[in-house]
DNA sequence: CGCAATCTACCTACTTAATGGTAGGCAATC
DNA sequence: GATTGCCTACCATTAAGTAGGTAGATTGCG
């Protein structure tokens, strides 16, 4: 991965989260980044490649941020919270989520990115369901609720915080959502 | 409002909801409703007014839906769960919100139609709010938490909700994260 | 080692199709 | 007779993508 190819990731993830996948173009990209456009396509040929290579680094990186957050914090809820925090940084730089700029083209969405988004929400889901069924074992978390259905009410809720907060501007309100949430899984 | 202008907003609707704004054009538009692009300029001069006119009347519907869920709905969870119904259809249809579409363009998306989704928000919220509120009062619903806070958690919760369960096509997960926000809110 | 062959990363210049929007005409209606 | 609602025929711009070339680095091999 040259110089030249993340940069052009980077900035790629800034326009998408910044303004959606159809809302950006080759001529943005290359603008942003100094080159032209037709070098663009010698790195991703089609928009489709640079989506999909888009969608792969992002989870890379959430990947890697779970893993983290797993082995440092080790309660359930604190893993909750620290998994939400996640999300604030795209409200303070007014920055969506990239699978979620990308969900919003529904039927039109190319298939191979839809099938990356749905893989990203997929792993989320499933890392959250691991966590909190340890939180329910070792009583950090409330018993209950199935922890399949607990993880997506809880990725929903950053989600949606997310997508209302940035139109906003409003960490603070992010933060106040995520209080509610992380709270509402505690014993009691 | 004509009939052909009726027709326009119905299929602009599920257009931008389907595909996002800046998915759908004005030629997709003609072909869904079966006149000529220019004709669509008749009635709706730029996709800016398209897109205002689009929200103001989606903001109307709901704005009824609100009154109506007042109305027949007595206590605070139900009125919740019947508020969080309404969004329950896009999940089933494939659609999102028509202000998530709007509100993923971000930076770029039209001043007007920032402000006009904007609005849309806050009138939910504080629709929300008040419902909380009596809840609180009346007893339906968990003291404690404030009413505000608790109104953009349940916004966020739903917002997210729809847009990851319309990508699984799943109005099931939908329900599921539905029955956690609400029981939720109910004291204890 | 020396050097031709190849590869990498970029370029200019272009194509094709689609975009939102305009000009102006025409028939029906108020 | 003006307005409404639609039309055909455009326009300028922008979209993604292609063709083909060039300078410089890397490699294969006699």
């Amino acid at each position: 991965m040259r110089d030249t190819r993340a940069e052009l990731l980077m900035q790629a993830e800034t326009l998408v989260r910044g303004r959606g996948y159809a809302g950006f173009s080759y001529a943005d990209l290359a603008a942003a980044v100094g080159i032209r456009k037709a070098s663009i396509h010698h790195h991703f040929p089609t928009k489709v490649d640079l989506g999909a290579a888009l969608v792969a680094a992002y989870a890379a990186r959430y990947a890697a941020a779970l893993e983290a957050i797993r082995a440092d914090v080790p309660d359930g809820p604190g893993r909750v919270a620290a998994y939400g925090r996640l999300y604030l940084g795209g409200v303070e730089q007014g920055l969506g989520c990239l699978c979620a700029a990308l969900a919003i083209e529904g039927e039109v969405l190319p298939e191979r990115l839809r099938r990356d988004i749905a893989a990203f929400f997929a792993d989320h889901l499933a890392w959250l369901e691991t966590i909190l069924r340890a939180g329910q074992a070792d009583g950090s978390v409330r018993g209950g609720a199935d922890p399949a259905s607990l993880a997506r009410y809880v990725i929903a809720t950053l989600e949606g915080a997310l997508l209302m907060e940035r139109l906003f501007a409003s960490p603070d309100a992010f933060r106040g959502t995520l209080a509610v949430l992380v709270d509402g899984l505690r014993p009691q």
